[in-house]
DNA sequence: GGCATCAAAATTGGCGCCAATCCAGAAGGA
DNA sequence: TCCTTCTGGATTGGCGCCAATTTTGATGCC
């Protein structure tokens, strides 16, 4: 919720986007327009056109005459989409193992100990951040862009608030450990094996 | 591009879509904002609001000062998005071949004798129409309605009159044979089989 | 005859105003 | 004291106007 200088829809929406991500904004809250024209330092339109955006993806609901306000997310539908993520990220391992070369493999070792790191001493965002960049390391030389964006896609349809808060450190470590673990089986070019950590790492409750 | 009814925005995205979809408006038609206000009985706001929509989905492409143009569809893009529903579409099945019933396997076996008359003596609109009827029969029973909602998603971002182009009477039939090959496999049970069919009835070049 | 230049028309795109609607709090009655 | 009704304030949401920019068509020059 920081001010800044005046923001388009695009932008709107990525800030409105990690503001609900990281848990900011969260569940119920309502979003008035007035407030966000004067928080974000954008026009009435701006806001009015992120907003709708953020319905599409069904981060926001609107209501009409009432305003717009964060969705809650039941967790039955979190596990739909998490469900759609293992499938989706266990294909594109059989795409990308052979594609991980020595030089992304030691890229994705840095981005796994951040990770590890950030979770000891770190904030919420810090995770986050390492976490994306470990699978965007490891998803860059796919060849199927469309499947890459909709992994992110359905990444961003789900706050890392919502599943971090049935977290326990515990599954948070292992999440730690399925990282080192695929950086292991990509070099051993063991697909099987990768595609069932990918497929645990995306299903576990609180999957990073 | 019928005249109708004022059109609200989602009505706007919908018909919008569907003539893209069917090739009514080819790949780098410019989509003038006064004529769609003409056309669709609609407010300049919920034209561009739609557009905007379409762009975000990917059907339309933006120039600024210049205005929005049906997008064109490269080969390669369509092949990956044709692979991406391929594997929801197979880990799909294995979430329906269960749940389907006699009823509703006798239901799809309606929509594949309509798919195929219409291949034979219908327009392209009528194929479609069975088509989607058929799937969204077979899917009606899947759990995770967000794996759907995707599929379904996936399906409206090429267009069908793109993949149709290079699509030959022969390759049609064969998808015509699929759903029937379909019907019989999860009658059967045979979830490997239908596994194999699905994959190869969403890979082909010309996949319904 | 072809090409560059220029002006007029058409189109896009943004901003602000105002009506319609809803919520909160005060007033009145049981 | 609690419930109902009413009024004031605030918020949403739609419509229209106008500036900025591009395209088209005409004109003049090479």
């Amino acid at each position: 919720m920081q001010a800044a200088a005046p923001a388009r829809t695009r932008d709107l929406v990525r800030l409105l986007e990690t503001d609900i991500h990281l848990g900011r904004l969260g569940a119920g809250s309502w979003l008035r327009q007035i407030d966000l024209e004067a928080a974000y330092n954008a026009t009435r339109l701006d806001i009015r056109q992120a907003l709708d955006r953020l319905v599409e993806k069904r981060l926001v609901r609107h209501i009409a005459r009432r305003g717009y306000q964060v969705e809650d997310f039941d967790p039955a539908r979190v596990a739909q989409v998490m469900e759609t993520r293992a499938v989706l990220e266990v294909a594109a391992a059989a795409l990308v193992i052979d594609r991980l070369d020595d030089a992304a493999l030691a890229t994705m070792q840095l981005h796994a100990e951040a990770f590890a790191r950030a979770l000891e001493a770190g904030t919420v965002e810090d995770q986050e951040a390492a976490n994306i960049a470990f699978h965007t390391t490891m998803l860059a030389p796919c060849p199927n862009r469309e499947m890459v964006d909709l992994l992110f896609d359905l990444r961003a349809r789900v706050p890392a608030a919502v599943i971090r808060r049935r977290n326990t450190m515990d599954l948070l470590r292992r999440g730690a450990d399925h990282h080192f673990a695929i950086i292991r089986l990509v070099r051993a070019r063991d697909l099987p094996a990768l595609q069932q950590v990918m497929r645990e790492h995306n299903l576990s409750p609180g999957a990073p």
